[in-house]
DNA sequence: ACTCGTCTGGGACGCTTGACCCACTTTCCG
DNA sequence: CGGAAAGTGGGTCAAGCGTCCCAGACGAGT
């Protein structure tokens, strides 16, 4: 094993123990299957973190931060309307799910965990706060683009978008219906888009 | 203990196996647990069941039977259009939810733990079935009573119903934000009735 | 009433788990 | 260049796990 600080191998701990959770599930994170993955061997884990919750709380802060910083650039591409627009995020947002379930599942498998667990159950609070300000700063930035406004709250809407997207992709987890996914996906994008109004050009 | 047959004692202990999964999420769901749970010596559980896993099958039959069989009363009530009706189903379900949180944890959480077992993961198709074959049944009753058709299929419709309940319900477990959640349902029935079109009147 | 199949429950086995000790090696700073 | 600090890894511990055994208690059919 190559020799690394101990900040560094709980880093590389907090990444291997995602991996395998999503293999395997939050039930197989166990330290040795942790370690194995990491290459590690089994003391190094007690040597970089004081216990095995400490080290999912790691893995969890991991996952929400890591889900922020994603998932902006799908906006860019030059829809028709505002509709169109919406279903594209939503759409890319599909493909993300399909390229790797795994990591969809784990994200869900962590929440139920985190909620279970006393000392991280502030944890599924600060998520859907991410996932409701990503949500409301792309519907801010359609809204921008295709000069319409929202006849309701934004933070109502974001809200409504991340239950569309968080039902949609345990849908289709659960059944694996491509076809049902995308006419969800349709009418989602629907319901979103009936809440933009256009808005009057007053100026060229 | 008292006498009981074997079968008597397989369903026992499903459901105490439900009522510890509810409290204390799956992954404490050991034998121990579950037959203290039942009040049952620890020999009791092998003698009526082969192994955990089947078990735990019986578990998620229990479920999805049961999902099946509630929540269809509360549409009789009389709300004035068909809007107001699916705001109703849906307020119906979020005070179930309101009041056993840890039983609707537990479905989620079995779920994701029959997508990672083999010979369970049939499950989850079956349960999203049910759900959706359950979201349409409401659509037509509703439909009927309310006069109204649908600009979309039923099943498409039920589909985005289930999305939409899980998507609240998942949001409001994980923030256990009620003013937001009202709100979001709000939005949700607005959605749904979107696709109600008036019948014109043929007769009478 | 006797017996045989059914049911009970205390105890135990082998295994995996999280945690940890300690002798060893490597790195870095004075 | 020498010693203290930092990092490594093999081995071990108690606890908890699923599973199983077997002697005894019960109840129905003859």
């Amino acid at each position: 094993m190559a020799r690394m600080a101990a900040t560094d191998r709980r880093e590389a701990l907090a990444q291997a123990a995602l991996a395998v959770i999503a293999r395997d599930g939050v039930h197989a994170a166990t330290t040795r299957a942790i370690v194995a993955e990491a290459g590690m061997p089994l003391a190094s884990f007690h040597y970089a973190v004081a216990s095995r919750d400490e080290l999912l709380r790691d893995v969890v802060e991991l996952v929400v931060g890591s889900q922020d910083s994603a998932a902006f650039s799908t906006l860019e591409l030059d829809a028709r309307d505002i509709r169109s627009a919406i279903r594209g995020v939503l759409g890319s947002n599909f493909d993300i799910l399909r390229a790797d379930p795994a990591r969809q599942q784990a994200m869900f498998e962590l929440t139920h965990y985190a909620l279970r667990t006393p000392t991280l159950d502030d944890f599924p609070v600060a998520q859907y706060g991410v996932y409701r300000g990503l949500a409301a700063r792309l519907l801010e930035a359609g809204a921008a683009r295709y000069r319409v406004r929202w006849n309701v709250p934004i933070p109502d809407l974001a809200t409504l978008a991340v239950a569309l997207s968080d039902g949609a992709t345990l849908a289709w987890l659960a059944t694996r219906d491509d076809v049902a996914a995308e006419r969800l996906l349709d009418l989602a994008a629907d319901a979103i888009a009936a809440h933009a109004i256009p808005l009057i050009k007053e100026n060229s």
